[in-house]
DNA sequence: CTCACACGCGGGCATATACCCGTATCTATG
DNA sequence: CATAGATACGGGTATATGCCCGCGTGTGAG
């Protein structure tokens, strides 16, 4: 017998998820993850590459990296502090027009899987998921 | 107000689970997609990197990339077939000795999980895990 | 004021992952 | 049998992600 294992699980529902979610995304060139990053840095801006990586429970050099690449797409902006350490940065003017246009999009996503799945299950995983 | 995202959510317990799964693993010097793949080969060998792809729903490429990582660390062998187009592999004496001895660390890394979240629980996030 | 130590990053290295294209091989049709 | 079309890959390109190391910058203890 096959335990299934959780975490394959888990890995394996967040490809797939992922790609929902990026395919909605792609009429304005950005994926889910860099969705993600541009709506944490336009709550937090100006926010230095460390504090949004905390945010984001992700590493920082990730940060870093993606931030690099929005960058490079003219999406945000680096800002430059008192501190000379830190990277500071802020969406652009582009970037907070691709965001609004992508919200719309972001959200038909979450509906797919709203509509497949169900509301009440959702806000169930969404419930057991933040218990790991 | 931000509404959650379940995606969001999803891959971050997924990179969250990982690393738990990953330092289970680490004393075997295989992380978790590797454990996962050498199960799957195991199971299925000889099986081509398509058929792999299909069964772990991971893309071929990245099968073969993952696969040539396991060769480099002769965990796993390729065997020609009549078919030259195939890269048929299997495990390795050595990829089997890796294997038995990594299933405790990854059943410890289960009860880990099992522990925190309550076996109920995980049996519920499984079954939503899967209707996704 | 200085210097040790803390902090913030960039870059190197490695894996995981996807998509696309070109090549090699097989196969089925005419 | 010859060739068109289907298959199976490898490699290129790009992002996402983590860990570690080294460099430049800040800061607080003496």
């Amino acid at each position: 017998m096959d335990q299934t294992c959780l975490c394959i699980a888990v890995r394996k529902a967040s490809r797939r998820m992922t790609t929902v979610y990026d395919d909605a995304l792609a009429p304005v060139g950005i994926n889910l993850a860099q969705y993600s990053l541009l709506k944490k840095i336009r709550r937090m801006a100006p926010v230095s590459l460390t504090d949004l990586g905390a945010a984001m429970d992700l590493d920082r050099s990730t940060i870093g990296r993606n931030v690099k690449v929005l960058d490079r797409m003219g999406l945000t902006q680096a800002i430059t502090g008192k501190d000379h350490r830190e990277a500071t940065v802020e969406l652009s003017e582009t970037g907070q027009g691709v965001l609004t246009t992508a919200i719309p999009l972001w959200e038909r996503a979450q509906e797919q899987i709203n509509t497949r799945l169900g509301a009440d299950k959702v806000a169930q995983l969404e419930q057991l998921l933040a218990e790991l």
